[in-house]
DNA sequence: CTGAGATCCTGTCTGC
DNA sequence: TGCAGACAGGATCTCA
């Protein structure tokens, strides 16, 4: 489901769990897209949370001796409900509890996953990942180093989480509007002024996303379940055959990687 | 090593 | 309305 922007706005909903005690975990269904670790309540149960903190698409929870990490996948969310509410939904494969609150992961296709570990920048989904978009070191320098040498088309290339982390499929068409620059064009191809363009309006448009609640997403809904989210103005995602917003041009859809893309042909080049 | 395609899974929407 | 098929925000894996 979400993109960086989403997790982020997960991320800032669930910060209250902070300096709170988790009192147990239960795990309705371990089989997400990975196992989840059958000894995870005997390890952070009646621990006290550290931080919570993001990276990549990844939300982590430091535990002080263990870390939570948890990705929400395609279809993933986190809700905070009242420890008493016994409600439950399809496919809330896990709970948090807490003293007076607990926090329901649920996930219909089950792309998403939960693990425990010691250190989590070891962990091998996490110590592979790129650079975060919204930190210095992502620059139109640094992607004009790593770009130089890729053979893929630009729009798989900023989705690769080794490359840059945070960038879904949305985004990605996207920031290649914004930045005029068709997303079919060979990575190795893309000038550093182009460099420069792809970072700057990644950054842009990924901070207003999440100045809005993050939601591109037709189902996305905050931890908090609050209304008032405001979905960010999409320029080109779904607005296949519809207007281009900066000429006069008609909005594609192509398919890449087996992944829908829009693009305007007139203005990217 | 790289890059392309298949794959995990359920829900929703479209067209016949 | 029923049902088959396409498609969906991710990312790993398998194979050439």
């Amino acid at each position: 489901m979400p993109e960086l922007p989403e997790v982020e706005t997960t991320l800032q909903a669930i910060k209250l769990f902070e300096n709170k005690t988790l009192s147990s975990v239960k795990i309705n269904n371990p089989n997400l897209r990975w196992l989840v670790d059958k000894s995870i309540n005997k390890k952070i149960s009646n621990k006290k949370i550290v931080s919570i903190f993001r990276r990549a698409k990844y939300l982590i929870i430091d535990l002080c001796d263990h870390y939570l990490i948890i990705h929400l996948g395609m279809s993933g969310t986190l809700r905070i409900m009242n420890r008493s509410d016994n409600y439950f939904k399809k496919h809330d494969h896990a709970e948090f509890i807490f003293k007076n609150k607990k926090l329901i992961y649920n996930d219909p296709r089950r792309f998403g996953s939960i693990h425990i570990t010691d250190s989590y920048k070891d962990h091998f989904l996490i110590n592979k990942l790129g650079p975060e978009p919204l930190s210095r070191e992502f620059s139109g320098k640094y992607l004009y180093s790593v770009i130089k040498s890729s053979n893929t088309n630009i729009k798989n290339f900023i989705m690769n989480q080794k490359n840059v982390v945070g960038i879904g499929n949305i985004y990605a068409s996207e920031i290649l509007f914004k930045a005029s620059i068709k997303p079919t064009r060979v990575a190795k191809s893309i000038s550093m002024h182009e460099c420069d363009l792809i970072a700057k309006y990644s950054k842009n448009i990924l901070k207003r996303a999440i100045k809005v609640g993050g939601t591109t997403l037709k189902d996305f809904f905050s931890a908090e379940g609050a209304q008032g989210y405001f979905k960010i103005q999409l320029n080109v995602y779904d607005r296949a055959d519809q207007k281009c917003k900066k000429c006069k041009g008609v909005i594609e859809k192509i398919i890449q990687n087996q992944r829908a893309t829009y693009f305007c042909d007139a203005c990217q080049n």
